[in-house]
RNA sequence: GUGGGUGUAGCUCAAAUGGUCAGAGUGCCGGGUUGUGGCCCCGGAGGCUGAGGGUUCAAGUCCCUUCACUCACCCCA
């Protein structure tokens, strides 16, 4: 009988790679902690409006990406492809804004996109997701963007590239985008099939075309820098004052522009090299519409997301790759000695201690092999003889060296061992 | 959705032009003194060579189909 695999798309972590993983979450919990940001926990699973509203219909996470199902046949939901819409829906039904004036939230999970899989990207992938709402002042921004490349820097990742781009408001972004299409619909023939798609969809993202000719064109192409009002010009000079006061290195990029349609003002993209086609660790931007285009009051916000896996495939090896390994292997000889084996060792795991046992019997000789395998600190040698002395043989293993120990106090000396 | 690459033991990989080709290393289990690990030596288990069909006297090795994985495009974290 064949076995069942797991969704394409869809991976499992195992150990050691779940180490990682915690690690990661840890530092997270640990810095966004320090920033004042407190966990929010979502459901995996929305009604499909909400992203609908929330990413915007034209998107290709909404037109062809989700993973939707009628419920009973009945009600259309989603799994979520991103995390923003749910916090902010979360941020909305519990009436958070009413309470407190800013609020910064992270959560960690799952998304689920239903993409062709390739390196750095999957079906369900992991995400750690930070918003701020309430403040719009540019220092927000900067301190957000200090916050993550803090973050980075505590994982030891090298070689990252922060860049930044202002996309304007809703007062100076449509004109921009006008002047934009009129220019690329001039010399429509000259792009390239793609980007003569993304004149009719979404003519900024002609912008980061690859193909070489179309590069060229979007070379002369109008700047928004010509066309962003005043306010949004201070407002972005803040955030990158913000960023110089604490030295952050960043790249403008008036060329980048995000996925989602809901971003204005700032936008973030922090790129690796060497994680191949899939080079995004970090997205994210400004949303100062999104609270009230999903029904709330108008309260701007701003937020990222983190690749979790792409970041997980950056965090270099650590140098002492031998985890810890168990502190003791109690290895039994005979029936009479595995019985008190099995007392001690769990009574001892109840007191935190980790210890390991093999009940089959082995010869003391493989069992001996296996405490060194796992790395034991220490292997306690229960015979025979040494029940009928009240005695037991505690080795050393990295010293090579052991003692005998009386079996009345060595619960006790397991446990200074412990410390 | 569209292209390219790859599919042989748990893992990493060998098997010239189709003909003892089903192997090695590693891992796992056991043994090498009577109750003591690491190094070394010996042995064992484990593969219907992704699946199905075809060509041939003969197919991991050629052809077709299919599935999976992978990289890239699209897009994004």
């Amino acid at each position: 009988m064949e076995i069942i695999t797991a969704v394409r798309g869809f991976k499992d972590i195992l150990p050691p790679e779940t180490e990682k993983w915690r690690h990661v979450e840890e530092t997270a919990r640990k810095v966004f902690g320090a920033f004042g940001f407190h966990e929010i926990r979502i459901p995996l699973l929305e009604k499909t409006e909400l992203f609908c509203r929330g990413i915007g219909e034209t998107t290709d996470i909404v037109e062809k990406e989700m993973y939707t199902f009628l419920d009973r046949g009945e009600e259309s939901l989603t799994l979520r492809p991103e995390a923003t819409a749910s916090v902010i829906r979360a941020y909305l039904e519990h009436a958070v804004h009413a309470a407190e004036t800013v609020t910064r939230l992270f959560t960690i999970g799952p998304m689920f996109r239903r993409e062709r899989p390739q390196k750095g990207r999957y079906r369900q992938f992991h995400q750690i997701d930070a918003e701020i709402l309430g403040p719009d002042d540019p220092r927000t921004d900067a301190e957000l963007i200090l916050m993550l490349i803090h973050f980075l820097d505590r994982l030891g990742l090298a070689k990252l590239n922060l860049e930044i781009n202002s996309l304007g408001c809703l007062e100076c972004r449509p004109a921009f985008r006008e002047a934009v299409i009129s220019f690329l619909g001039s010399q429509a023939e000259e792009l390239c099939g793609d980007c003569r798609r993304r004149l009719g969809t979404n003519p900024l993202r002609v912008f980061d075309c690859k193909v070489e000719k179309c590069g060229e064109i979007i070379s002369r192409a109008p700047r928004l820098n010509s066309f962003i009002c005043g306010d949004c010009r201070t407002h972005f000079e803040g955030v990158q004052e913000g960023l110089r006061l604490f030295g952050v290195p960043y790249r403008l990029n008036d060329q980048m522009v995000r996925g989602l349609d809901y971003y204005t003002r700032t936008t973030f993209e922090v790129t690796a090299e060497h994680l191949g086609a899939q080079n995004a660790v970090v997205g994210g931007g400004r949303y100062d519409h999104l609270v009230r285009d999903l029904g709330g009051p108008d309260i701007p916000g701003i937020g990222f997301a983190i690749g979790f896996e792409r970041l997980i495939s950056m965090i270099p090896e650590s140098g002492e790759d031998a985890p810890q390994g168990p502190l003791l292997f109690i290895a039994a000889l005979g029936e009479k000695a595995a019985e008190r084996a099995f007392i001690l060792g769990n009574r001892l795991r109840m007191n935190g201690v980790h210890v390991e046992m093999d009940y089959a019997g082995r010869s003391l000789k493989s069992q001996m092999k296996k405490a060194d395998r796992l790395r034991c600190a220490y292997a306690l040698i229960l015979g025979e003889r040494e029940i009928q002395d009240n005695k037991a043989l505690l080795r050393n293993m990295r010293e090579s060296a052991q003692e005998e120990v009386c079996l009345d106090d060595l619960e006790n000396t397991i446990m200074t061992l412990a410390r």
